[in-house]
DNA sequence: TCCAGAATGGACATATAGTCCACGGCGTGG
DNA sequence: CCACGCCGTGGACTATATGTCCATTCTGGA
């Protein structure tokens, strides 16, 4: 705290209002200090970390950026770093989340300058829908610090619900192109999403 | 011309060097005058308007914005205006177009600050692919003057292939709902859809 | 009026989407 | 150590969607 904590100070000055700057404590797995909170978290709550392989010395060091998503629907661009003593051992993890809302909005008015009634014709679907299901998938890995393999059945159940969100799945072919995205088989696949739509009726309106 | 030309010079002016302006006859069919042109284009030159339903006093006399592409792939947004004189006869079509590359530049640029690896992981797919197929056969329909029942053979075949390319047809159920948009039956669409990806093998990774 | 090309509905074949279930691994607690 | 429950798996199976084909009807032009 006593190194590290000037550092967010001074990234949090610099990012202005819209950059949350946390610094964790990767062996409590709290937060020790933060600046520009934009939740309610503070001071020694869990960091809610996961693992991020913050104690192996061999690991990657720097996460990112990559994104976040806000209860209120604000995205956020995030970078981690892993912050180490001389001996190598990580004292601190440090993670800046930018808001990138206002940015998107000032960009939005660019775009609707002149603009047609719809946006984007053009470009229309994503046409690599594959890779963008490695994508998500490769990010909810990154934030857990787990390999594929090595996902519990909670976290594919929270990757599947992301991916249903985004509804990867009224693509044909998406479904057996999942399952082998996270290493499960097609039957599985439709398992969870069906106890993941169980609960609540879903709106179905794809 | 000479009742009109100032308005067109205003605008022109006014929007500055991004934005072209073309008056139009709407009875010979060629082109009166033109302000920053974009193209080779110049008076005297075919309007290549399609009928517009400019000489129908009862129709719109507004069409737009909607989208042009330019062979180089610049993005247009276009108005077009059916002027009258007192009798209400069609004596002159203006038709403004403003090149939004520069605008979408600059909103890249914000997007791009603290942007994740991949842009845009939530909005995803278009959620509303319906609505999109309304849009892109809306806006053939806007380019050419005529509503989707009296659209040629030729027409469908283009609006196929813009959705085809669009990879529309990569969502289940978009058959059907496309062939409705266009009025056409099932079968014809598919008989469409061969002859439009049997000349040229097409490149099918979806 | 007749003809050619095109559209249509429906039958059909195939592929894909989902469901279901019996089996086998695996950790847990008795 | 074993029995039990939980979970993942493959495979069979059904339902639904996709794509093909054809006889018929429609339409515009000679």
């Amino acid at each position: 705290m006593r190194t590290w904590g000037p550092v967010g100070q001074a990234v949090a000055l610099l990012l202005g209002p819209y950059a949350e700057v946390v610094l964790h404590d990767p062996d409590a797995d709290r937060i020790l200090a933060i600046w520009n909170p934009m939740g309610s978290r503070g001071p020694g709550d869990p960091s809610l970390l996961g693992e991020l392989d913050a104690l192996d010395p061999s690991a990657r060091d720097v996460f990112g950026p990559y994104e976040k998503l806000l209860a209120d629907g604000r995205r956020l661009s995030s970078v981690s770093a892993v912050l180490r003593d001389p001996d190598g051992k990580a004292t601190a993890v440090l993670c800046v989340n930018l808001d990138r809302t206002p940015l998107e909005q000032a960009a939005a008015v660019l775009s609707a300058f002149g603009a047609p009634t719809t946006p984007r014709p053009e470009p229309l679907f994503e046409q690599d829908w594959n890779e963008r299901v490695q994508h998500i998938v490769g990010a909810y890995v990154r934030e857990c610090g787990r390999p594929v393999e090595r996902l519990t059945r909670a976290d594919r159940l929270a990757v599947l619900a992301r991916l249903d969100e985004a509804r990867v799945f009224a693509v044909r072919r998406a479904a057996p192109a999942v399952a082998g995205a996270l290493r499960i088989s097609r039957s599985t696949l439709y398992g969870l999403l069906a106890e993941l739509r169980a609960p609540s009726a879903k709106d179905h309106t794809a």
